[in-house]
Order: structure tokens, then sequence, then C-alpha cells
DNA sequence: ATTCTAACA
DNA sequence: TGTTAGGA
């Protein structure tokens, strides 16, 4: 089974992805709303994320608490459509392997990504990011 | 027992 | 965002 189609299949219930990201289930359920992260559903309308949503859910946590609002979220996150996980076709967000197309807003993307979500977290660099980019997410 | 949607003291 | 009512 290709890692591809296990990242991205139903398996956890709202309580285990509350757990695993410790955002409360109005967050998570907020998050969906605003396209952040598209769990399937069962046959009783619960929700059933997949590793990938996880995945999201921490990357968007991590933003939330260094200050970025949803409007910016969503510019670092390339929103995910409905068929990406209920299916399990590649999320264009998750991978690096996509050049073949929009090789220019990936590209921006990813420079955003790489600012805001800086993995050697350099205290100072923060504020200078919130600040100047800031409007650039407001509304 | 769990989760869901909608709505707001 | 928290919380809760009312269902499934």
């Amino acid at each position: 089974m290709s890692d591809l189609i296990r990242k991205n299949m139903a398996l956890f219930p709202m309580s285990i992805v509350m757990n695993l990201t410790n955002l409360t289930a109005r967050q998570i359920r907020y998050y969906e709303q605003h396209e952040l992260v598209c769990p399937s559903r069962s046959e009783g309308n619960k929700r059933l994320f997949s590793f990938n949503d996880v995945t999201r859910l921490l990357q968007i946590k991590d933003l939330i608490e260094k200050g970025v609002n949803i409007a910016g979220v969503k510019q670092v996150l390339l929103p995910v459509s409905k068929a990406q996980t209920a299916r399990n076709e590649p999320l264009l967000a998750d991978n690096d392997k996509v050049t073949a197309k929009a090789p220019t807003d990936l590209q921006i993307h990813k420079m955003l990504k790489a600012r805001l979500v800086g993995e050697t977290g350099r205290r100072g660099e923060v504020s200078l990011i919130q600040g100047d980019l800031a409007r650039f997410f407001r509304k």
C-alpha cells in the first residue's frame, strides 16, 4: 500500500484528533468550515480524519499560536478540496514534488511558509514576520 | 457514550 | 472560542 493512500486514509474520530492536536472540537470544526482540513464522514455523519488531516491541524495550530489568523493560515496551507481527502489523491500542500503546475503560486506559497514556519524558530524574527506580513493576511 | 449542527447569556 | 440545546 502506498504511503500516499495511507496518509489520506480516513481513520480517527474527533476524540482521537483532539488528543493528538490539543485542539478543541470547536476549533477543529471551525477550521474545517474554512476548508483548512477536509475529514471524510462515516455513515452516521461522524468525521473521520486522515493522517494528513492531523498533520495539517498541527500546522494550523502552530501558525495560530504564532499569531497568524485564518486568512493567513489559508495562504500557507493551500485549501484542500473534499475529493482529495475523501479519496486517496495527493494533497498539493503536503509535498514539494509538485513542481508541474502553477510554479509561481507554489513558489510564493513556499516562501511564505518558510518564513512563517521557520523550523529553527529564531526569536526576534517572529515579531518582524508578524509585523511586515500581517497586512497581507488581514481581512 | 460520542459526535453533530446551530446559535448565543 | 466557549458553551449548550436538541438530535442522531
